[in-house]
DNA sequence: TGTACATCAGTGAACGCGCGTTCACTGATGTAC
DNA sequence: TGTACATCAGTGAACGCGCGTTCACTGATGTAC
């Protein structure tokens, strides 16, 4: 070895970080080869001595970023009492913070809608991953058998992501937050009775 | 007029209905012009005469979509019992022929994440189509208040959105079939208790 | 009714540009002796 | 310890290609008289 073991891997390792915040902020077509080795301080040429294609990037950067937040969900409820985990996890989810920072939030908004149209091979990568976000969420369901949790966490995450999405074609402004508040009442209250269902106050952008 | 008054309109008509299912498919940025035109047979010189730029007519092929959604929704629903209006237009938005056929379905799940980006004006545009959805889906909720049933509809369009776009991930096996029975269980049965809610069979792809 | 003309929707070549990908080369690094 | 060498991560020019957009032109149409 003439470089020391790890330098190509952590080159590699760079590339592909700060190529899953660009893609998550303009999409997995969004941004060219060429700005995105810029991104890890590198020209084009060296991109291919690091990945078979454009695409194979685009499924490492996803799965870093989905990676990344199963863990982060994953330890920011290990410390909570479980009737309160799912909660928070909605909360962080259809917060304001979340939906005007995309580079550094859920992969599944920005980018499940262009991967739904990839070829076979890239879908599936897409949906291993999201079974496994589906898990994670599942544990945090407490009051359900682990069917039952598995496939309210199923919905919840289609809820989660679609008010995401819809809340970022809105902007920022009133529309936008009554969104985001829309789907946090639909997923935290929905054990009440509709006619009954108690409006929670929205949490506004800070 | 050298030319039947209505020609050129009915020109510019078809060119916003064959790219309207053109883009769904192959999503916002998944098309080009001069395959657009293609479609409704002609040539790309002649685009100019017709739109101001290429986002324009991605705008106007939105806005017909979702004008036909909704219109097809009104209608299908208005010979029902109030009651069943809402589960009709659930159960047609979560089946596996619309997860199947995007170029004919609803314009959300198809290009909404992509539309997210793009400019001011053209998410302006959009978001005034999903609001007149919302209104539409709210009209169709017959137990509560129109400001509850606006919010309900919102987080109910969000819940379809999310559910469609995370099924075309999956393809149209188990997994996808799973993810549309969960999105379906989760809006149809929100009225009973989480512990209590019982689980309706899934409509099977047919 | 017939002929010359004006209109304008649509054509197709051309524009500059940026893309993904390839490849001969560079130069910093550690090895051999 | 010093010098020649081998390695290989990264460089940057070049490739073919398709894109959105422009524009001079065509030719079918209806009008004028």
């Amino acid at each position: 070895m003439r470089y020391a073991k790890e330098h190509k891997q952590e080159t590699h390792a760079r590339i592909v970080k700060k190529a899953s915040v660009k893609l998550r902020e303009h999409g997995a077509h969004g941004i060219g080869v060429a700005d995105l080795m810029k991104e890890a301080g590198l020209t084009h040429g060296g991109f291919y001595a690091h990945f078979a294609s454009r695409e194979a990037l685009v499924v490492e950067a996803f799965v870093y970023a989905m990676d990344r937040s199963i863990a982060a969900w994953r330890k920011k409820t290990e410390t909570m009492p479980p009737a309160e985990r799912f909660a928070a996890v909605v909360e962080g989810y259809l917060s304001a913070a979340h939906r005007d920072d995309p580079g550094r939030g859920c992969a599944l908004p920005a980018l499940a809608a262009e991967i739904g149209r990839e070829s076979l091979k890239t879908r599936r990568a897409f949906a291993a991953k999201f079974e496994e976000m589906v898990e994670m969420l599942a544990e945090q369901i407490s009051d359900a058998s682990a069917e039952a949790a598995r496939e309210q966490a199923t919905a919840a995450l289609a809820t989660m992501v679609g008010t995401l999405i819809l809340a970022r074609v809105g902007g920022s402004g009133k529309l936008s937050d009554d969104i985001l508040a829309a789907g946090r009442n639909a997923l935290l209250t929905k054990a009440a009775p509709v006619k009954a269902r108690a409006k929670r106050p929205a949490t506004q952008n800070p």
